[in-house]
DNA sequence: TCTATATAAATGCAAATGCATCGATATGGA
DNA sequence: TCCATATCGATGCATTTGCATTTATATAGA
């Protein structure tokens, strides 16, 4: 049976989460507005797409990658694709499917976000704690990932 | 002059950071609403002004407390008030503005979401890490909190 | 083979969010 | 006092999200 109330300690900790991941998320998506550019969200389906290479991604894939829900992927992907930065393929053995790739404009485009996002990053995290500490913050909340790893 | 790129340690944290933030908010509110109770975000308004008591607070107070812009406070006080959560009345000193204050349907929804709420902390964050080991990350991210408190 | 069920992706509609602005009151000089 | 400016809170409008459903294809079992 699971416990019915969080100790001191998990709440303090609950708390901080919500509130710092809230804050740098913002100040990331400021930077990021104030460029010019889009949301940290097709960062991340660009990201994929660019790390895959050539064979690109099934939309399904991208559910779990991006933290998407199954609409949310098929409407961003329609975005990215009316902005030319990916281009979608019929998937050849199954004919509900499409493949996704990222276009050289969508790579383009992907360079140029993490020129402002890849600063914000420096910014928020380099600048507060030292490599040793982001490592053990990284070790820490690699423990509460869902699904648990070990 | 800032770091134009983040290091390996700040890239990974990062990433993991924003990755397990979404996901366990994600099986907060999952739970919340399984259990037919209202988003995050209404505990957080009500948390607030039943901190508070009776002196209630304005509107733009909960802004930073509840990192939600401007007209986001405007429009959920008006959800809650329509739900008979929370009420408004004049500012006795303050002809533009209003004190916001529970009500006791507003204590017990606020107890009620608790109960779900607290327990979702528990199994996510205690069945995860020790005491320690959530103290020490709630010292880290406090390290990364803005504006810096030192 | 035929049928029932499962999966892939899109979409209509309602609700929530973001952005800009507005109306009202307060405040700080000239 | 009067005016320019700032602050408080609400809101119209466009965009985005969430939910439920739809269409199309695949798969498993009788």
């Amino acid at each position: 049976m699971t416990k019915a109330s969080p100790s001191h300690q998990a709440a303090t900790a609950w708390a901080r989460l919500m509130r710092v991941s809230r804050q740098l998320v913002e100040k990331a998506e400021d930077a990021l507005k104030e460029a010019g550019l889009p949301p940290l969200a097709w960062y991340d389906v660009l990201h994929e797409l660019a790390e895959t290479g050539e064979g690109g991604l099934r939309p399904f894939e991208l559910i779990d990658r991006v933290l998407l829900a199954q609409y949310g992927v098929s409407r961003l992907l329609g975005r990215l694709e009316a902005d030319g930065l990916v281009e979608k393929l019929p998937a050849s053995d199954d004919g509900r499917g499409q493949i996704v790739r990222i276009t050289s404009a969508g790579r383009d485009m992907r360079r140029r976000i993490w020129g402002v996002y890849g600063a914000s990053i420096a910014g928020l995290m380099d600048e507060k704690l030292s490599a040793e500490e982001l490592e053990a913050l990284a070790a820490l909340l690699g423990r509460l990932r869902h699904p648990p790893i070990g």
